[in-house]
DNA sequence: TGTACATCAGTGAACGCGCGTTCACTGATGTAC
DNA sequence: TGTACATCAGTGAACGCGCGTTCACTGATGTAC
């Protein structure tokens, strides 16, 4: 073989990653094979040995693997033992509101500008999973009924408030609307 | 003359509002222009007569005109006599979960999922609108950067609990969402 | 050890579909005479 | 009043570009002998 034993699934992976980024950043439709594969160092020809027919293939394995990112994200605050403050804070920071490609997937697509099907269903668990996370750091164990929906409020918040500053093109004020989304999370979450 | 004076530029404006609604509906890049004139009962021909060039003219327009919707909507809630309460439940509610197309045009968008330049600034000019709105409803003529912070962080609440409530297949939990988002919206609003 | 062959990740040209765009044409009505 | 012409909103076929997809080919390395 021309590659050593593991090339082609670290590719693939790479390929993956890449198109996470690049859906993140410019949308679904606007992030094109070409594009993609150009950016992954190859060409658009590599693209069906990897991943069979369309773009949903793909799609759906790059926001699964945002949701990683997100989950590895959180997973690591949790072991720094950041508090939810902390979490809130790395949460709607400038780092993130400048770098949506890295981040969030849930503030980076909203379901109306919806994915082909399997991709939305994707979607979707990647919600729930992040909700679950809220849930159980602001209730820390606690299950009630309540708790679950004022965690999933606090999240909401979250994810619009970023949206917002993102729409705002003054980098101040920007910073100012996640300043009074972090005070308001705080607000919440204090209940 | 084959048609009446006005003829042209209402069926314009017509085209303009199916246009608003599919954009909201099946996002900006899902709704092609054949769709538009064939659900407004025109063929697509009749396009370019209407707007020059290419779709961000037309798309600019509908989410103008989606803008037009909700700050229109919002007017309704004021000359009615509602109170936050009352308007936040106009906004949180299943008529709006179920109804994208009809709906809120910042809920129906992620910056992320970025139209054409022009039309992304319109955008940013919505979210403005409809935040000075909410400023100064809930601070009741108070502008003070904090409030309006607050205020901020409630719009962001908002939409971002609706987007969640509409990415949730089941319809129960959904309406569980958006009651818990009404819970926290007033929450911050009684501060 | 050295040589010929097999393997296969990746290349790049070509194909085809969809969509925005164009344009000659239609046909109903207003206007001129 | 009646007839011929001008107007123009809308039609529908055709065009061209972009993008996803396909496929014969490349060329470097592992393997067999």
């Amino acid at each position: 073989m021309r590659f050593a034993k593991g090339h082609k699934a670290a590719t693939r992976r790479h390929i993956v990653d890449v198109a996470s980024n690049c859906v993140r950043r410019d949308g679904i439709s606007a992030a094109g094979i070409a594009g993609i594969m150009g950016e992954a160092g190859l060409t658009k020809g590599a693209f069906s040995p990897h991943f069979e027919s369309k773009e949903e293939r793909l799609v759906r394995e790059a926001l699964a693997s945002a949701l990683g990112d997100q989950q590895h994200r959180l997973d690591e605050d949790q072991q720094r033992g950041l508090d939810l403050e902390g979490a809130i804070r790395r949460y709607l920071n400038r780092a993130h509101l400048e770098d949506p490609a890295e981040g969030c997937p849930s503030a980076a697509f909203a379901p109306g500008n919806r994915p082909p099907a399997p991709v939305h269903s994707a979607g979707l668990r990647e919600s729930a999973a992040k909700l679950r996370f809220v849930s159980g750091r602001t209730t820390s164990g606690c299950r009630s009924a309540a708790s679950r929906r004022r965690a999933t409020a606090i999240f909401g918040l979250m994810v619009g408030t970023l949206q917002f500053a993102r729409a705002v093109p003054d980098t101040v004020q920007a910073e100012q609307i996640l300043e009074g989304g972090v005070e308001a999370a705080l607000h919440l979450a204090r209940v």
